[in-house]
DNA sequence: AAGTTTCTGTGTCAAATATACACGGAATTG
DNA sequence: CAATTCCGTGTATATTTGACACAGAAACTT
């Protein structure tokens, strides 16, 4: 445990831990994953929770969530939202923590995840075979990943999903693999000839039949529009 | 995640108190308003601020606002949704608070607010005219108002800012204060015949040229239908 | 290397949805 | 009782969304 508490709460007030949890998104072949670690400590020993840590004297919330991430995954400045506040009484068994989830996005084929500190593993799972997680993680996962569909149908989030050249197929796949739904190719291309981010590069990608041309984006014109859609 | 506290964070993790703040909605002689209360105590003593509260120890943060506003306003099982936590570490001057906001939907008309505990003062402020507030409480009305306005363009939720019998034209009117922008009778009325919980009185409003056909709800139909659009 | 398979890339038409717009009737006002 | 103001209604147009098929490119098979 950590030091005591701060004595001027006053008395009916309760005095939480408070705890950035992170929903780590991730695309890999052809599918949407998510980030999560297994503990190495009581309580929930050897369950597979949602990568989180404490919010320490002088940070927000969000600078947690992007230190937990920097020693998780070794990535900064990735595409991180806050999703809501848990603070259900009994939602940790041991003491009073108060939980603020965030979604983030992430090229997993960029960063090696390892396991530090109080954890065992550290894996990606493709989100239709997760485990039943500790505490009330399943539900935090679930809320951030009907966030993020909500919010990717209007903002075009899938590209902070995509490595750097990618095929438009690729990017329809991330778009079906969040929404959970097919699409319809041609419809799908009309609304990205919208987007003034994309980029068409000289390049095909080899391997696939029909030799498809590889895009890239243009990432301040990107960071502009998701910008305008917040 | 909820881990030890000092494992891996080398910075003292924060103990916090945890406020719910509510930015509480009402509509009344055709304006949207705000219920803002004013500080008897310091810090900010005179500054106009959200009403707020402390969490309790067996509290969740959602009935820390409900019985914030079962205190304030008198009333409960209004519509109640969480916005936003906030957790800079100097938002209060004093000492560490973190806040999650709510947003609340009343009908100022049947309720007299009182100023109650540290509270000078309780006023219905219209949005218009609402002052500069206390701590950072304008960044948190502001965004309560940004996640009102998006959800009203989902949500039938101007129904439970009126009063018991309305005008079709007195809820286009909600609609108009809330989006902030005017809207056309006629199709407004188009998508008001798609509602089932929507129903026709026998009576008319007097005192109002042409007559208007007052309509109330059906209650529990309104209920599946926010239900429905969560 | 020739034929086969699979994936890419493209345009049009129909349906649904959103937007613009005007006038007769009812109740109040003076 | 005349004038004013607000209520209540339908249609036509524009925009958006959704469905759908075939030719070309690269890989695969033999």
């Amino acid at each position: 445990m950590d030091g005591p508490l701060d004595t001027r709460v006053t008395v009916r007030s309760a005095a939480a831990t408070h705890t950035a949890d992170c929903v780590v998104f991730g695309y890999a072949e052809g599918e949407l994953r998510v980030l999560l670690v297994r503990r190495a400590v009581e309580p929930f020993l050897g369950h597979w929770v949602l990568p989180g840590g404490a919010m320490a004297e002088t940070e927000r919330l969000e600078e947690t969530a992007r230190r937990v991430l920097l020693e998780l995954v070794g990535v900064r400045n990735l595409y991180l939202q806050q999703v809501a506040t848990y603070s259900a009484p009994d939602r940790h068994p041991v003491r009073r923590v108060v939980t603020t989830s965030y979604y983030a996005l992430v090229r997993p084929e960029q960063h090696q995840p390892t396991a530090l500190g109080y954890l065992s593993e550290v894996r990606w799972f493709p989100l239709s075979e997760v485990p039943p997680l500790g505490f009330d993680h399943s539900t935090l996962l679930a809320d951030a990943h009907a966030r993020l569909i909500l919010h990717l149908r209007t903002r075009p989030l899938a590209f902070d999903l995509l490595p750097e050249r990618f095929t438009l197929t690729e990017a329809q796949g991330v778009y079906e693999e969040i929404l959970g739904e097919g699409l319809d190719r041609r419809n799908f291309r009309r609304k990205l000839q919208t987007y003034d981010f994309l980029i068409e590069t000289e390049e095909k990608r080899r391997g696939v039949r029909g030799g498809p041309v590889l895009y890239r984006v243009h990432v301040d014109r990107l960071r502009a529009q998701l910008q305008k859609n917040t």
